[in-house]
DNA sequence: GGCATGTGGTTCAAATTCGAATTACTTGTC
DNA sequence: GACAAGTAATTCGAATTTGAACCACATGCC
């Protein structure tokens, strides 16, 4: 095994940067959310992608796939939003397995009335902190690492 | 209430890869310790910063400040350390109520071996996929991110 | 058709995380 | 010195997360 190349200046402060930041940023928006809306981050990013896709509805797999998270972690945080009737399950009729997550007209309502809240301390922790190149880096540079680590 | 500031596309744009991308860099490191190392990456985090510190030891408080994370989660972690050897604690003498966790050398010695292949995914997941001004972008920019979550 | 393999989702147990409460100091301030 | 207020760390219970095991069905191939 050859002698690893260890990260220079800039690459440390660059990961250094990055690690902190999503810790922060994770903490602060987890902690907004709870108190303006009384939902945890992952509950507010169900409610989000739902209320963005055709008829409020998505494949367990495919939202678990978007969020970034486990199977049965999804199982799990869908059945707490579904006990408070801000989603419900509906049987996908192509395929008996299958399960669409679907949100309700409450779960819409209060994804709506969290949505304003949440977007300024988006703005207040990252966003405004940033220039328009530097947003520009966040989403083409980043959105890259994300692609890549998709597909790995 | 007024009118919220809604993002527009570029923002929109850099506040999801940077979402996407925090969570997909955590879950890949996550895995590439625990298989390659036995370590969680809390558990890591907590050995580097030993590491680097003078003496191999460090406040737990200012630890957990440090790690991004609960002083009753640390306690848990440097507990699981401590159970496997790789920590220990020690008795502040200035303040009696006061606990240093400490790097033993099995500690050290683990953290050595680790390091390597943690760099190389770092590298693989984030670093290796910037180039120069990317990376810049991260440190100073997220770098003011960071600092300005930490002061509030 | 019939069978091997793969996929979708849930269940389960174990590990982790957090915040609130607790214990035991420390630090002014008078 | 004594007391109020703050601080360091741990404990505790509740909520969450994960991967492995599992069940039921879908798909491809002979």
């Amino acid at each position: 095994m050859s002698e690893p190349r260890w990260l220079d200046e800039l690459e440390m402060a660059a990961w250094q940067g990055f690690l902190e930041a999503s810790h922060r940023v994770a903490r602060r928006l987890e902690q907004q959310l709870k108190d303006e809306a009384g939902l945890s981050h992952p509950q507010y990013e169900i409610l989000v992608h739902l209320a963005a896709a055709p008829d409020g509805e998505i494949r367990m797999t495919e939202l678990a796939d978007r969020l970034v998270t486990s199977k049965s972690g999804l199982t799990y945080q869908v059945g707490q939003l579904e006990r408070r009737g801000l989603v419900r399950r509906r049987a996908c009729p192509t395929d008996v397995r299958g399960v669409f997550a679907v949100l309700t007209d409450s779960g819409r309502e209060l994804q709506r009335r969290a949505a304003p809240g949440h977007v300024a301390a988006v703005r207040e922790a990252l966003i405004d902190v940033l220039d328009r190149d530097q947003l520009a880096v966040l989403a083409e540079g980043l959105g890259e690492v994300g692609r890549r680590l998709r597909r790995t």
